[in-house]
DNA sequence: GCGTTCTCCTAACAGTGTTAGTTAGCCGCT
DNA sequence: AGCGGCTAACTAACACTGTTAGGAGAACGC
């Protein structure tokens, strides 16, 4: 029902005639409105992966990220509000358990488990609501001119593509600077313990 | 108003209320408040800087991201809006000029051009919406035990600090990454172009 | 003085999330 | 069979929301 009309498009009172009932009944089962959306959410971020981390931290991070954002691709319209509270709800703290885990077995210290992780959902947040979630501009002529450099490439802007495109540019580009770091971070903290181990 | 109250906190009748009006008499001068919060969000964006390109496409884009972060971190309950609907507005689409004729005119393609460009909004909006617009969660003990990986790293989570310092760490693991691209992808093109000057 | 214009007003419409209080039916128990 | 209690639905209402239609009063130029 979101998928089709939208987040605004669901009312409690719409919802309630859609199984054949009135408003007032469902607050039998939902306390609240905001707790039928949470739990939707939750549905919705069933589907993330975060069994990559056997295969290393990179892929890990890259399967976390590649599911996550498909997740939210599918249900473009919950986006906003998923977006809004990531803590809290199950599901997201799992995730952010097994990525921390996952991080943290590969050499990471503990501090940097956390702001990769929350870097990450950064990537995979601002992606899904910048790109699916909100509309681009449909009247093109307008810009033709007074945004110069523009000109061509907001034409590409909003499609398919380029957004994933740019979402697996942003992801790569980053994973690749995490990985120079990496070898930094691992040899300073054996520097430390180890006197230079391997 | 809004940074007080929230978005939700924001009503036309209250803001008449607070101007020593009656709601109706608004819409004298704005036509929906949809265009309220738009103009507003455009004000927001105003303190946006993409001077930094003339100091080479790496300063350029850090400038941008942070001074874009601050912009909105300077008015958490506004970044829900801001972020659902990126063009459009012009303040938007003159930095969206601007950072794609400072990456263009640094060798980048204009297709990466794009797609750098939504690659780093995509950082700055989502770690605004996952950072300072929504709130963490506040009752702590509830999940030591059940998430191990997290029961120290959450107790991190949500402060400013960390969210500034995730921030950080992304844009440079990811301007790290686009660096060894560049060189790649300017070589590929003069190799095309010149066979090989430089 | 007159007409125009501008600003604000009241009243209303259609809709929202949510709560109180009530009714109908079913289940198990005596 | 009849009764108590539970469940799920109901109606009605409250306090809001964004927005529009139409009217009242003041200030302006002619």
């Amino acid at each position: 029902m979101i998928d089709r009309d939208g987040l605004d498009g669901l009312s409690m009172r719409r919802l309630a005639a859609d199984l054949g009932v009135r408003a007032a009944s469902l607050y039998g089962y939902l306390a609240t409105k905001d707790e039928l959306l949470t739990d939707l959410a939750d549905d919705v971020l069933a589907g993330v992966d975060t069994s990559g981390f056997d295969a290393g931290w990179r892929t890990g991070l890259t399967v976390w990220a590649r599911s996550y954002r498909e997740a939210l691709a599918a249900h473009p319209n919950l986006v906003p509000f998923l977006a809004h509270s990531p803590g809290r709800r199950p599901q997201a703290l799992m995730h952010a358990d097994a990525v921390h885990g996952g991080l943290t077995r590969a050499g990471w210290p503990p501090r940097y488990a956390t702001m990769i992780g929350a870097s990450t959902k950064y990537l995979v947040v601002g992606a899904a609501m910048t790109s699916f979630s909100g509309g681009f501009a449909d009247d093109v002529e307008v810009y033709v001119g007074r945004y110069p450099n523009l000109s061509q490439a907001h034409l590409l802007a909003g499609h398919e593509e380029i957004d994933r495109d740019s979402f697996e540019l942003a992801l790569t580009a980053f994973l690749d600077g995490l990985s120079r770091l990496h070898a930094q971070v691992v040899r300073s903290a054996s520097d430390q313990t180890g006197k230079g181990s391997s």
